[in-house]
DNA sequence: ATTAGCACTCAAGCCATTCGAGTGCTAAAA
DNA sequence: TTTTAGCACTCGAATGGCTTGAGTGCTAAT
């Protein structure tokens, strides 16, 4: 038998374990080292293959459910699998066309957008899909509109350039006097268009003094409505579709993980949180422009330690507005479905800059 | 021993009916005849309640999991039941205390009061509970107002007389006549204040051709925004919580009607018309004035054969917006349920009538 | 009409057993 | 020196028998 490099071993080991997680994720079942010598990957006896699982499990890679059962990948393996991924262009191609079709037709509004977005996500990958929106915080007021509701309260009405409409109630304690509405109006378009929205309450109030001095009525009006209109509080909302999807799967028949999984994908508003606080992160993967993904404990979350997660931002010019991509468990098809979520990340960013007129940074 | 009138006997069987009932639903674990004889209920041997209880299955009130099992509840047992409480008037006070602190605090906007008190339902009840937010349909159109957008686009923001604002973007093909949007507005405002939703487009389309003859580009330009804005389409959302409360409870750890379970409250849209369609039906049980309880079969859907509802609406005025409930197993303190759906009915009902200023019919 | 008594049923828990998939080690083969 | 065959061993999962006990239904006595 000839001698093999080092380096021919490392790469020998490095294909082994590419087998393992590969059969794993299509069967979801420990595999042993009778099926990876029957396969043609590697031509070797079961014995030599196990001797190297054995140093696989040492370094890390794999482990035993128990004693006698086959290997199981572990975090660190699928890290390894994800990160030397390099069969995706093939892929591409053939689902890129399905993926339009299924998302493209009558978009217009941004929440359908949202909408049809989640849906197609979940329904390709079959695993839950999730988009936040664009966020309040990303984007910049275009146009403000106050509409009178009745003599103590009025409606402030907001868009912003990235296309969202947000609107509240602005509630006075008196009358508010109506014949300032117009003037305000104009005032607080001229001042704050183009302004972000994060910052767009502060710098109003503290350049309000400047705005009307003449008119102490104009004042308190003005940082009335700027107050209450631009009150912080809302973070974007999250779209999430299928989750009922992930139910199905075997792994999570054992159900005290799985009640904590559910529990947090109802706890919208955490979730949300969750995965927005990746939104300026770099990346882990690097192969793709900007398609994340987080393996189990790899995510915040303990309630994700289960599952992985992979996503994408879409953007507005060249502004991250907003992420989107799927939950899935461990053992998912990942140059698959790194594929869609890059892919759906680049329609949306198409659609949205089409529907808000161009990148127009 | 002393012969009993058939009346008395009649009386027995529902005592002991009952008492089966109240016990399954606090243990969850078939009763047998054994444990109501214990009980101070009735004050008869085994034997005989057996003979009763048998009666009671062949009547199509109890059933056998299996030959040697104790008796269980049927959905037609339930109805009896819920039919038959009468000890409400006693919880109510005590618990109503408790639905207030929990709800009162904070709310100006229908979102946050839709949110507070799904929320609240949930919490309070351990179920899923649910809001149908205001249906654009029993609403009327209160003032509308048209925001530029650019020069092909403009938003049509529309607040109605219940509160709730919804806005759409209008697109033009071509440039639209900027100067016709404020005596467009007016127009509209004019004409439309007060119509209900539902009928607003159609009755503005058939009489537009009398708007303005005089001018053709006004007479397009209104159509156009019309039928944008007025569009069918959106049914009002409906708010969900607590979710995974459903997964904690032991009925449903057979796992197969519990994820078409899941998938219906995924299915927010479903599940909404599911629930609208309740609006305008008479109540099945009449002792509240209208909280709704609907047992397993009853329910329209199969996906809810293995759950109850109950539900009851709330107004604004004397017209019902909108439906809020909670969905539970069938085995639930139905009582206390019912009241707290009614508590809560009453206490939005309230809420949303002090945010549009009172009930103006 | 009620009840005590008894035979019967059936799910559930509890072994003990088997089976087989898979391992780890050792010694032989290449 | 590396690979492989062989073998003993381990452990989970499936199987089947056995027991237990809760609960019934019937019959005969009260």
């Amino acid at each position: 038998m000839r001698t093999l490099s080092p380096i021919e071993q490392e790469e020998r080991k490095r294909r082994l374990l590419q087998a393992v997680i590969h059969q794993f994720i299509k069967t979801g079942k420990p595999v042993g080292s009778a099926f990876i010598a029957g396969g043609r990957a590697l031509d070797l006896s079961p014995a030599t293959i196990r001797n190297v699982m054995g140093e696989l499990e040492r370094e890390g890679y794999l482990t035993h459910p128990h004693t006698s059962a086959g290997r199981v990948p572990t975090d660190k393996a699928y890290r390894f699998y994800v990160d030397s991924l390099v069969d995706l262009q093939r892929l591409a191609i053939k689902e890129e066309e399905r993926i339009r079709q299924e998302h493209e037709s009558k978009i217009r509004e941004i929440e359908e957008l949202m909408q049809s977005t989640s849906k197609t996500l979940s329904v390709l990958s079959n695993y839950t899909g999730f988009v936040t929106a664009p966020g309040i915080d990303q984007s910049r007021l275009q146009h403000m509109e106050l509409i009178p509701l009745d003599e103590r309260r009025l409606l402030a009405v907001m868009v912003s350039d990235t296309g969202v409409v947000k609107h509240r109630q602005v509630i006075f304690d008196g009358r508010y006097p109506r014949e300032l509405l117009e003037p305000l109006e104009r005032t607080l378009n001229e001042r704050l268009r183009g302004h972000p929205f994060s910052r767009v309450r502060e710098s109003l109030l503290d350049h309000i003094e400047a705005i009307h001095k003449r008119q102490m009525d104009m004042l308190e009006f003005a940082r009335h409505v700027t107050e209450e209109a631009f009150a912080p509080g809302d973070v974007g909302e999250i779209y999430l579709e299928g989750t009922g999807n992930i139910l199905s799967l075997p792994e999570f028949s054992g159900q005290d993980d799985l009640r904590q999984l559910v529990h947090l994908l109802d706890e919208r508003r955490a979730l949300g949180d969750l995965i927005r606080e990746d939104l300026d992160l770099p990346g882990s993967a690097v192969r793709f422009p900007a398609v994340r993904v987080k393996i189990g404990a790899e995510n915040r979350s303990p309630d994700l330690k289960n599952v992985s997660l992979i996503s994408s931002c879409y953007t507005i010019g060249n502004r991250q507005v907003g992420v989107l991509g799927i939950i899935g468990p461990k053992r998912m098809e990942y140059s698959r479905m790194m594929n869609l979520v890059n892919q759906m990340a680049q329609a949306v960013t198409s659609a949205l800059n089409r529907m808000v007129g161009g990148p127009n940074e």
